[in-house]
DNA sequence: CCTACCGATCGGTAGG
DNA sequence: CCTACCGATCGGTAGG
C-alpha cells in the first residue's frame, strides 16, 4: 500500500474498523457491559481516541442496529418481491431470515437482545420495522390459508414460530459447523412449509 | 392477617418478595443495568436494606436461573418418561417446553439473555444443564428417524428449530393474549411434530 | 492519538 | 430498616 492509499483509506476505514469491533464486544459481552476501554483494547488505542471516530458509544450501537434491520427487512423484501406464489413466497423468506441470522450472527444478538438500550427515537423505530418484518410473513401465510396452500389454525403463531427457529440460529451457527448456511436454510425452508401444512419438495 | 401470622409469615416471606422484585427488573431491564436502588424502589425500602435477605446482586442471579433451569428440565424429564413413544414423547416434551416458557418469561428472559454474567461455576453448571436438555430432544428425534416414526434429514437442526421457537414464547407471550397457553403448547406440539415429519393427530 | 481528569453512578459495608 | 460513606468504575471532555 502506497502513503496515499494508506492516507486515503485510513481516515474513512477506521470508522469502520471501530464500529466492527464494538460489535464484536457487544455481542459478547452485552452493550452495557462493554466499556469503551473494552473497545479501545481491541484496536490497542486509548479509550479518548475512540472519539476522534464516534460521536459516543450509543451512536455506535444505534449504527449497528439501524443497518443490520435495514438489511434483513431489504432481504426480506427482495424475497417477497421475487414471486407471486405463497408456497415459494414463505421459503425464500423464511430463507432470507435463516442467512442473515447466520450471516450477521453478531449483529442479530446486539439488536435483539439490547435493543432496550436504544435511544428514542431510534428505539421505536426498531420497532417498527420489526412488526413490518413480521406483517410480510403473516400476511403470506394468511394469503395461502385462504388459497387453500396451507392448512395452519393460526397463521399468526405459525408466523411467530418461523420467525423465532431463524433467529436462533444465531446463537448457534458457526462457520465450521457440520451444517452450511445453505443447509440450514433450505432445511428451514422445508420446516418453514412443513409448519403451515404446504407442499414441500422433498 | 394476626400479628402472629405477620411475624412468622414476614421474615421468610421477605426474601421471596425481594427476588420476585429482582426477577421482574432483571427481566424488563437487563441485569447490568438493573442497580440495588431500583429492587429497593420496587419493594419501597433502600438499597442497602436488601441485604438482610439477600447476599447480593450475583446471588439472586443465580437462585433465579438455577431454579428456573431446574424446573424446565423437571418438567422435561416428566414428560419424557410419562411414554415410550417417540411421536408422544415428542409432543409432550415440546409442550413442556412451550407452558414452560410461557409461565415462567421473565426467568426464561433473564437465563437466556443474562446466563454470561453468571459467576463460576454456576454458569457451566447452567450450560451443562442446557446440553442434557437439548439432549433428550435429539435422542428422541433420532429414535424416531430409526424407527420410521419421523423423517427430517437432520436430527439436529430440528432439535434446534423446535427448542428456539418454544424459546420464543417467552418474548411475545401475555396471559390477555388472543391465544391461551394450551392453544399454543398444542399447535406447537404440532409445529414440531410436522418439522420432524411425523404423524399429527389433526 | 495521548495524558490527565471530571462528575456521576454503583455494589456493598459500618454502625446503629 | 435506616443514614452515611467508601472504593471502584465509567462515559466523556480538555488540551495538546
Amino acid at each position: 500500500m502506497t502513503d496515499v492509499e494508506a492516507a486515503v483509506l485510513t481516515p474513512s476505514g477506521r470508522h469502520a474498523d471501530v464500529i466492527d469491533a464494538a460489535l464484536t464486544i457487544f455481542a459478547a459481552q452485552g452493550y452495557r457491559a462493554t466499556t469503551m476501554g473494552d473497545i479501545a483494547d481491541a484496536l490497542g488505542i486509548r479509550a479518548p481516541s475512540l472519539y476522534n471516530h464516534v460521536k459516543s458509544k450509543q451512536s455506535m450501537l444505534q449504527q449497528i442496529v439501524l443497518d443490520a434491520m435495514a438489511r434483513n427487512l431489504a432481504d426480506q423484501k427482495a424475497a417477497y418481491d421475487s414471486t407471486r406464489d405463497v408456497t415459494e413466497r414463505l421459503r425464500r423468506m423464511t430463507d432470507a431470515n435463516v442467512r442473515f441470522h447466520a450471516r450477521s450472527r453478531r449483529e442479530a444478538v446486539v439488536a435483539n437482545r439490547d435493543i432496550r438500550y436504544l435511544d428514542e427515537p431510534c428505539r421505536s423505530k426498531v420497532y417498527a420495522d420489526r412488526g413490518v418484518f413480521e406483517m410480510r410473513f403473516r400476511e403470506t401465510i394468511e394469503a395461502g390459508v385462504r388459497e387453500g396452500a396451507f392448512d395452519v389454525r393460526s397463521a399468526n403463531l405459525a408466523t411467530l414460530a418461523i420467525i423465532e427457529m431463524g433467529v436462533g440460529v444465531a446463537r448457534w451457527f458457526r462457520e465450521s459447523g457440520e451444517d452450511s448456511e445453505s443447509a440450514i436454510a433450505y432445511d428451514y425452508g422445508e420446516y418453514a412449509l412443513r409448519i403451515v401444512g404446504g407442499r414441500q419438495l422433498r
